[in-house]
Formats: C-alpha cells, structure tokens, sequence
DNA sequence: CTACGAATTCAAGTCGACTTGAGGTCAAGC
DNA sequence: GCTTGACCTCAAGTCGACTTGAATTCGTAG
C-alpha cells in the first residue's frame, strides 16, 4: 500500500480534489499523513470511496454513509440497520424498475397520449402504489456531461 | 372531473400545498382555473403527481421532468429521449441492486471486517465498475420520519 | 354584515453537497 | 537558493428543491 497525493486519488476515483477534501472533512474518509502540507491517502480510500459512491447512488446522504462506517473506519455491523436499509432499497428499486418499463414503454406504445394507454396506466399506478415517502432518487438522464475528472461530476 | 382544491390535492397526494404552488410556478402542474384567488385543480393532477414523484425517485430533477411533458401538458413522446432515460435507468437499478445485495450479505456474513470479505469486494468491485458518473439517487434509509403532509418529506 | 380562517403572493431562509476564490505554504527542479 | 506549481485553509458562493413568514384577500358561517 502506497500513500497516494490527493491528485492521484482524484485522477483515480474520478472526484475532484475539493470533493475528496470535503469528505475528509466530513470524515468519510481519512488521510493516513501529510508530506509537508499535502494529505497522503492509503490506496484502500479508494474502495472506500467507491463504496460512498454506491450510498450516494442508492440516495443516502453523507450523513448517513458515514453513519455505517464504525469511529474505527471500518464498516459498522448493524445487522438489523443494514437489513433495513436493503429492504428499504428493494422497495426503490421496484419502483425505478416500473419506471423504466414505463419509459419503455412510452417509447414503444403507439398510443398519441401515453396517460391515455392502459399498460401505461397500470405501471403509474402500480409505482404510486409502491410509493411510501421516498426521498429523491437519481442518476438517470443524460446530462450535459462534464464528465472527466476536472469538474466534479454530480 | 371535479375541482378539487389545493387542500384537497395536498391532502390526497401527500405534499404539502407549498410544494404544489411551486410545482405550479415551475410549471409542473396547472391549475385549471380560480375560485376567488384560490386555485382549483382537475384531479388528474393527481396522476401527475405520481409521475413526478416517480421521475424524482429515479432521480430526474424537477427540470427534466418538466422537460417530458409537451408545452400542451400531456407526457411528449420523444422516444429517443425516452429510451435513453430507460437505458441509463437500467443501468442505475443494476447498481443499486448490488449494493442491496451486498448489504444484504453484510447483514449476514459473519466476517468481522467485510471489506476482507470476498464476497463483499466482488460485489464492491462489481458496483465500481458500473459506475458511469452517476448523480445521487436516493431514497432507501429508515430516517426520523416526519411523514405526514405537514412537513415536506426529504 | 362582520368575523374567521383558509388561500394567496412575494421575499427570504434552509439544507445538503459541493465549488470557487483569495491568499498562503512548501518540496522539487533548475 | 530561488522559482514554480501543486496543495493548503477558510470563508463565501451556488444550485436544486422546497419551506417559512409577513402582509393581504376572500368565501362562508353566523
């Protein structure tokens, strides 16, 4: 395990420098010393971070992804609390999967109005009924994509 | 078709009545006319709604949910546009469906430390590499829950 | 007709997650 | 040994999505 400056772990994980400094900060993640004045990461924050990716994507805010790694940096085992977080997931998941059949669909049916088409009904329906107070979601469209390492994607 | 009033629509669809007048400035729904000053929606409003929840799920901002309806208010059939937010909705419910799994097998494996789990970093690797520059999704955690109407979710 | 309470407008505030900018430091190359 | 450029800190700004509050307007019950 070499120690890795903050450009390398951004080249490699794909954040921006400012972004690594803010979850630092945040304390999702740690830096193992400094050379002088500049943070050296452990190469393993890089898995870390992958795993602060997938929270993000699965709609956890920072708060509570760190809320799952230990004081130690390790991820806790709160057998329960993790259960009920893929079981929470699961449930999102359904309803993303109605929506993207619903897309689908849309984009196939020949129907003028789509409200109108009784397939595409049932999936609304079927999606508001698999609604329970959800936060936001995410990553789905196309964006303007400014997608390489300088700016920060978000 | 009745009227239905903003109160009434808040109290059916869950939101509260500041989010639905700002829904309406951000032309995410209309009002179908006025009683005095106060607004009065069709009830298939409601139907919206659920559309729009859907689409914040799957984590498309209020912009580009705004951005399937057509200028007329009904869902606009660019299917292109559509089939590619399915696709790049697919490719968000593979990875949050590896991480359900990895919580899952967290919740279960006895290793003390899952990240020496091999199991956990195949599935940690595996939802890395699925990774495409993907924006925040969301809901999945069990939280405080202040649900009612009342106070805006999120 | 008056009072009440629900709705309205508009400006400002909040929250999470970062980004930006000004001004400072320091290790490495020349 | 000096310059340079990557990094640093800290405060402030931004963006999306709402919420909150003050001041005002009405429809309706009494």
């Amino acid at each position: 395990m070499k120690a890795l400056d903050i450009a390398e772990v951004a080249r490699r994980s794909g954040l921006p420098a400012s972004t690594l400094r803010y979850y630092e900060e945040k304390g999702l993640i740690a830096s193992v010393g400094r050379h002088g004045l500049r943070r050296l990461f452990d190469s393993g924050v890089l898995e870390r971070l992958s795993l602060i990716a997938l929270g993000r994507t699965a709609g956890f805010t920072l708060e509570e992804i760190a809320g799952v790694f230990a004081p130690d940096g390790r991820p806790r085992i709160d057998r329960q609390q993790l259960a009920a977080r893929a079981d929470a997931l699961e449930h999102t998941i359904r309803r993303l999967a109605a929506l993207r059949d619903g897309l689908r669909h849309a984009a196939a049916c020949p129907a003028p109005d789509h409200l109108a088409c009784p397939r595409f009904r049932r999936l609304l329906r079927l999606a508001a009924a698999t609604q329970r107070r959800a936060r936001p979601a995410s990553p789905a469209a196309p964006r303007p994509d400014r997608s390489r390492p300088g700016r920060g994607a978000r």
